[in-house]
DNA sequence: TTGAAAGCGCTAACAA
DNA sequence: TTGTTAGCGCTTTCAA
């Protein structure tokens, strides 16, 4: 039982292959509705479908997209990134090829190679975190970077709005009555890190205040860091120490939860704490959840896909598109706690109930 | 600058296009080692590329394969098997299709439609987690089933062999010294439950111990549950309460740890647990990390992809390969506390270190 | 050892 | 309103 062809159809209906392509690819003009009628069931009767493959050779157009990504085995956002961009391919017609390069410069190169012989219509090239990257030889000019910025520009691409966000995390903390908020960073260097670090100081700026260099912390990229990074803040002098802290990431925030517990500090009667990532396992999971940034993931994923697809005119050829990265309120920042008594009460705190701990649970 | 085709390299290399053709391909005959590097070399100088379109609805075979799945995005194991199908296809020179279909049935069907006019060379339908399916109408039945069973049979599939994993874990249990052995079941009754359970029984007969049904327990597949249904084991009388616990998954493991921790029992001095799944945010992370067993998606999703692309003879047609699940060996797993007195001395164990708790930390 | 030519299944220009 | 036909770029049979 071979495949039926268009000439299948076109005896079974007695008609030309022409009137059958033009009734399959719903063509406007020509064509009677009583012929269209009849292709169609002729159609349905022999069971046909169309040959992608023989269209594609005929008209260029292959109504596919090759997505090629660093890494989609170990992180959890690849997922989102995925869905995005799957979605807004299916929605205009088209299938995605997936190659999962695992950071291998031979087999990126491989998979271009690859992708150009099938003749895609549309490359997207995905990294799972906000990174500069140098562009792979031989990737097609139109391509966009989901999630990462090729070092010398030249592509369209799309990456979190890193400094905004971080902005929109410290403006949380000021509107709940904070002044003295640390940023626990990470040493590691990413991008991501030098922006959320811009957005914390810029929206210190616009509140008037100044942040000691002491509130400026590091760690690696881990509870364990974030952990370790707390203890040196939660170890300064109580008229330096911070009400509130922002981080890098959730996992670190998840490491503040740990000091803070280990003192005997409640989150956020005692420290109000934000993230960043919105990862499920670790921020909805916290005691209290935590409130924290969301990067943008399946946003992201849709609009590369819509700009590589042409779907979305994003005219500039070579601009990066920041996406927002919202707030997610949970619950771990409240207001500060009352400043009782200034000197020597920092025991004070684990007893008593501040009275406006009013976000407590 | 259009794409070179095979008749812009015979013209520069002053060949037919056959001879190029057959010199592209590698095949053996004829074609004397002159001729041969002529065409090479001329190839190289045009940039040629073969079109797989061309080549694809000439020899009907596209070289590229269907995955489709029910969720990428959700689950933190999707993307093993999915590096695992992907290592499979690249290494036999094959692109794979990725579709995501939220397990809509519709989206399912034009998947399976759109894949077939692409001529796909195979396809694979892939659940992410262990389950018993209906296969979709318009799978072709050379499908291979990926971490799912099909209810009617009719197609080659591979899963984990729950069974075996569930009695390997027991059995390590069992070797560490525990006779008294609890099973933290799920009540969500996925397949897994049921055979983890059969493998948790089949242990135990083995070693001659009899499980009373007070040691079978079950809760819903989180740490909550997991604690929930720990607290339970642990109100026991001392002499039916068990000294080891076997858990559905890591994240019930999870909430074992909490139980006990809230009890002041230490893990594995007084308490022994083993989990499942390997979910590295959670088990890895644990203090103690958890012993666990684990699923092996990337070696499920090779297995798929090889049969699929018949790389792997699995002679039957109709079969279900049963995947091995390999015990990781952590810090959770400990000879069973030493039995000092018989009765009310609930309290001893959490002051007193009990002398052959080698494996404490 | 090499080449000519048919044809994979479709679209689209052109003709009727 | 419909049909004829020339390719899209390749592989492969057959002939030289």
């Amino acid at each position: 039982m071979a495949r039926a062809r268009i000439s299948d159809v076109a005896a079974a209906a007695g008609v030309s292959v022409t009137t059958v392509s033009l009734v399959m690819n719903d063509v406007e003009a020509r064509i009677s509705d009583e012929t269209r009628r009849r292709v169609r069931e002729a159609a349905k009767a022999v069971g046909y479908a169309p040959s992608s493959v023989a269209r594609g050779l005929r008209t260029r157009q292959t109504r596919t997209v090759g997505l090629i990504s660093d890494q989609i085995a170990t992180t959890p956002f690849a997922g989102r990134m995925l869905a995005g961009a799957q979605d807004a391919a299916r929605e205009n017609g088209h299938l995605v090829y997936l190659v999962d390069t695992g950071g291998d410069q031979a087999i990126e190169g491989e998979a271009i190679r690859a992708l150009t012989a099938q003749q895609v219509d549309a490359m997207i090239y995905a990294c799972m975190w906000h990174r500069v990257v140098d562009a792979p030889a031989g990737l097609p000019a139109q391509a966009v970077f989901l999630d990462c910025r090729p070092a010398d520009g030249g592509y369209r691409s799309v990456v979190p709005d890193d400094r905004a966000g971080g902005a929109a995390a410290v403006r949380e903390l000021i509107a709940a009555g904070h002044r003295r908020i640390a940023y626990i960073d990470t040493d590691d260097g990413p991008i991501a890190s030098a922006l959320r670090h811009q957005g914390y100081l810029e929206a210190l700026g616009e509140a008037g205040i100044t942040a000691g260099p002491a509130l400026h912390v590091t760690g690696d990229t881990s509870a364990h860091g974030g952990r370790a990074a707390a203890e040196l803040l939660l170890d300064l002098p109580e008229a330096e120490r911070p009400t509130a802290v922002f981080c890098f990431n959730d996992r670190m925030a998840a490491g503040v939860y740990i000091a803070a517990h280990r003192r005997g500090l409640e989150i956020p009667r005692d420290l109000s704490v934000i993230g960043y990532d919105d990862q499920q396992l670790i921020a909805a999971e916290q005691d209290p959840p935590l409130t924290t940034v969301a990067l943008p993931h399946y946003a992201m994923g849709r609009w590369a896909m819509e700009v590589a697809l042409g779907v979305r005119a994003e005219g500039d050829e070579d601009a990066t598109h920041l996406m927002e990265c919202p707030v997610i309120r949970r619950d771990s920042v409240g207001p500060p706690p009352a400043q009782v008594a200034k000197p020597n009460r920092r025991r004070a705190s684990h007893t008593e109930r501040s009275p406006q701990a009013a976000t407590d649970r």
